[in-house]
DNA sequence: ATCCCTGCAAAGCCTTTGCAATGCA
DNA sequence: TGCATTGCAAAGGCTTTGCAGGGAT
């Protein structure tokens, strides 16, 4: 059984349908990992299936996301990225090019908020850097130099 | 010299221009730290300038935030959030009732990924947890009960 | 006297919604 | 067969932009 039959079986023990569109969703999600917008995840869907929809692809991943499946991950950019659940992580990302990168982090030392704000259900729990790459970091300050 | 006098002296010092609105604006940040949206920090400020344009408080948002006097804050919501920088601390969210909540945490726990990504340039950092609040917890609990 | 900032309105952009047709279970 | 799901297109809702007049420095 792959991966995406795996995701597709909690699919429909979730008591929803498996269509292919659905499928094809979760392959590229399985295969992108470089934290897709909507936008880009129905870019790729459609080269499979060209008729795919805009509202199927959000339809999906809001699925996905409900079902803990897949995590929407808020930037402070203008659009949601998707990931396919793998752990807990932490994101980086860098405000010049605009890459993101997962880092693990020590979930134990967020257990903070739980103590301070007893009978809180923590449902999920994000953690965001923004700053700048080591290359875009070097970049930037060397334009910094060249202004003065 | 009061809050906003200081804020707006930072403002001039930036090379930033110091306006009856953009005071105003501040004022409004100075005396509602729940987080509001730019849409309620609009309402607010209208009620003192009636004829403040929306994108004035746009435009002065984006310039608090860029100067580091407030901070912009994502919360997997439509609508993005400001808040008058107050140091260092999380942001817990209900997604029953939307209330928000500061939480102060601890930032040498997650210095981790400064570890991890030698060279990265961290801006700033942004840890949100999402779930219920006690009051919309047992109220979510008993519905859940209800309907069985 | 600059030229940044404001107000207004329109445009942009991502996301959501409505509805009839389709197809999974 | 029943009803969730799809595709299409339009609507929604927050944010950004263009422009001419006004005001801070």
């Amino acid at each position: 059984m792959t991966f995406v039959d795996d995701l597709c079986a909690q699919l429909r023990a979730r008591g929803r349908r498996v269509t292919p569109q659905r499928r094809a969703i979760i392959q590229v999600l399985q295969e992108d990992h470089s934290h897709p917008t909507a936008e880009q995840v129905f870019a790729r869907a459609r080269r499979v299936m060209p008729d795919m929809s805009r509202a199927t692809v959000y339809n999906a991943l809001h699925e996905l996301v409900e079902i803990g499946m897949v995590r929407e991950v808020d930037l402070g950019l203008r659009e949601r990225h998707y990931d396919i659940t793998t752990g807990e992580h932490a994101h980086l990302i860098c405000l010049e090019c605009g890459h993101i990168e997962d880092v693990p982090y020590d979930p134990d030392a967020l257990a903070l908020p739980r103590e301070r704000v007893p009978g809180f259900e923590v449902v999920d729990c994000s953690v965001v850097f923004r700053g700048y790459c080591p290359a875009c970091a070097s970049r930037v300050e060397n334009q910094d130099r060249a202004s003065e």
